[in-house]
This record gives C-alpha cells, sequence and structure tokens, in this order.
DNA sequence: AAACTACGTTCAGTAAATTGAACACATCGA
DNA sequence: TCGATGTGTTCAATTTACTGAACGTAGTTT
C-alpha cells in the first residue's frame, strides 16, 4: 500500500466541517472504519470509499487525481519496475520466441515513453510496416538489429541509434544469432 | 454497487491485449479475482484495484474519470438524495436549532449549486457578515426571513425572491415563528 | 468537581474480498 | 480423435474489511 488515501480523506473530510461520526451516518457506514482508513490500517473497498465520497460529496476521479499528485513523483525505476507491454507473440522464424517490450514508468502520464527492448533471435515485427504518431529514437545495446524506415534498410550494431519519424513504415527484425537489445524513447506515448 | 467497475477494467484490460491471468500474475492477484471483479460481483479494495491499475499501467484517475463520465448524466434527484451541507450550529437565540442546507447534486462538478435551506425560528447566519465570490439568488417558500444585503435591510415573505453580489456583506435572519424555508443558487460554488 | 457531550481510537465478532484449485469451453497440432 | 494449451468462470477456505460497542480524552455546563 504505496497509496496514502488516508491522509487524503481526513483532509477532504476535515475542508468539510464534519466529524468521523457524521460522515459515517451519511455514508451508511461506520465512525471506527473512517477512522481506520484514515489510519491506512485498512484499504476500503471501491464501494465503502464511492460511499464516503457520495457523501462529501466529491466524485473518485478527483479524489485520486490529488492523492496521486500529492505522492511523491517518482524519479527512480529499478529493473523489475519496468512495465512488460507486450503479452501478445511477436516471434517468427523458429523459436517462436517471445518479444520483451519494457516500459519505464507509466507513460500515460508523461509526454515520453520510454521502452527497454529485447528481441530474441529471429523476431521481427513482421513485414507489414508500423506506423502511428511522433517521433521515436534508440539505441543498440546488444545483438544486431535489421532496422526498415521507408525506403532505407540499415543493419544496426550495438551502439548505433536510430530517430525517425513514426508515421513512416518501419521495421524491425533481429537478423543475429544471439538476443538483440534496443533502449527507445517515443513521443508521444503510444498504445 | 452503481458503478460499474467491472466493464471498465475489462475494457481497459483488453484493449492492453491481456488475459485476466496475465494481469493477475503482474498485479499479484489472482485470475479468479478479476474475474469476479470484472462481474461485478466483489467490490476490490482500492490497494487491489491499484495493484491492477499499476500492471496495466493506468493512473487510478484516469481510470475513475472515465467511469464516472461513462455512468449516465444524474438530471434528476429525489429530496433524500439531496446533501446535508451545514453540519455546524448556526442557530442563535433560544432553541439553538440547526440550519439545514441541503445541496442539490454534487457542486464541485458543476458551476452552479442549488440548496434547499430550513431555518429554524430564530436561526441567524450571525452578525458577523458572510461574503464569498460569486452571485446568490433565492426565493421564499414559507416563513418570514429578514435579509439583510450591505447597508440595505429586507424582510421577504413567501413568494420573494433576492439576488446579489456574494461579495458584498450579507445576512439571514428568521424572525417568524415557524421554519422559514429557501431555495437558492450560488455561482459559482462556494465551500 | 462531577456530569454531560462530542471527538477519535481500539477490538472481538461478523460480513465480504481474495485465494487456490477445480471446472467447462474453445483452439491448435499430432 | 486425442491430448495440450489457452480462455473465463465457479466454489470452499482463508484473509481482510467492516461492524458495534467499548474506551480515553478534551471542552462545557451545572
Amino acid at each position: 500500500m504505496t497509496l496514502d488515501i488516508g491522509t487524503r480523506l481526513r483532509a477532504v473530510r476535515e475542508a468539510r466541517g464534519l466529524s468521523q461520526r457524521e460522515l459515517a451516518s451519511r455514508a451508511g457506514l461506520t465512525n471506527g472504519t473512517i477512522s481506520m482508513i484514515e489510519q491506512n490500517k485498512t484499504s476500503p473497498s471501491v464501494a465503502s470509499l464511492k460511499s464516503l465520497l457520495d457523501a462529501l460529496p466529491m466524485p473518485l476521479s478527483d479524489f485520486f487525481a490529488d492523492v496521486e499528485e500529492r505522492s511523491a513523483p517518482k524519479y527512480f525505476y529499478a529493473p523489475d519496475e519496468f512495465t512488460e507491454l507486450s503479452p501478445q507473440e511477436a516471434g517468427f522464424g523458429d523459436g517462436a520466441a517471445r518479444v520483451s517490450l519494457r516500459q519505464l514508468g507509466n507513460a500515460s502520464s508523461h509526454t515520453i515513453q520510454m521502452l527497454h527492448e529485447v528481441y530474441p533471435p529471429g523476431a521481427d515485427t513482421g513485414p507489414e510496416m508500423l506506423r502511428h504518431a511522433g517521433e521515436e529514437a534508440g539505441v543498440v545495446i546488444a545483438g544486431i538489429v535489421e532496422v526498415t524506415v521507408a525506403d532505407q534498410v540499415r543493419v544496426l550494431n550495438p551502439g548505433d541509434g536510430y530517430l525517425f519519424d513514426s508515421n513512416l513504415p518501419h521495421r524491425f527484425r533481429n537478423i543475429g544469432a544471439g538476443d538483440c537489445v534496443i533502449v527507445s524513447a517515443c513521443t508521444p506515448p503510444t498504445f
């Protein structure tokens, strides 16, 4: 529970000049429940929280907008805090191994999306070219990848980079014997 | 539970191309739990919902923003759906009876705030004049009220109305023998 | 002081969310 | 056709949220 709902609820309750018991009776809950929620001793069900906010009144989206903006902004991420984006099969060729697209943070709340990508040998984004809005750039960390952008085809080795408008049709293909690792960035984030 | 979290969660999960089991393992929950949440058979704890949204990823505020905007807009309110605003004592004089300020809907998501006000005999907003931004207007439904606005004092009877800039100091006092009922509107809503 | 009232907190008991393992139904390849 | 793998659902067991009544404190009234 890294989410401080308790102090947020207490703040908005006191801003309305309500006691725990008053709010409880309006929301159809008990004062003890509110006390424990405000101390972050329990994580209320969404239904309970909705009852409380209806009695204030305040919409859930406003409540969480403030909760999330007050929580300390996150600047740093450990490897296991990246979120895997590609559940779907993207492997081609033999092993049908999976492509890994691990995203840094929550792109939907930022204007940039950074990915740590791993393409197993033979992996291919497919002959049907990708196109989407924005720009993307990347650097090859390990392995060998063939990148096609519009009418250009280029083989990139570790240390090489790329940068192009995402509207241009493009394709990635691991033509090496080992995994290909790329760190890339897109703006704006694409889903 | 008038809040359709289930279909909302299912929509965003499927938009990401995730199965219930995949999302469950990323969020540290079980597939059964997600199934029941998506069918609205349980109301998840905020902690659980946060885990699920972190794994997508999506902020809680965005999740509920869509939930609430998709729910049919509410245009009509029964008497018991008004929310009481004034827990604090406002009665003066003898009985120290309570003023009732019942608000129509959720003013914080609108630009107008409508109140159904009941002042018991002797009730008084106090000699210290009120001032706040916006404009307010009202109609007296029952009883007799003395209204002071700036340097003007006027006694209003049922059917009478008022309209003034809320920045002007003002005061309401029930000088009748029975309850005084007023329906009023403020813009923008004041808290 | 004593008695009253309103406040937030605590805790055993109850109700509900969550688990873990089953189930039923599809699709795919041998 | 048969197993293997994928999907979502269901259900007893367990963990957790929630209740209801207690408690301790602070401020007022008598």
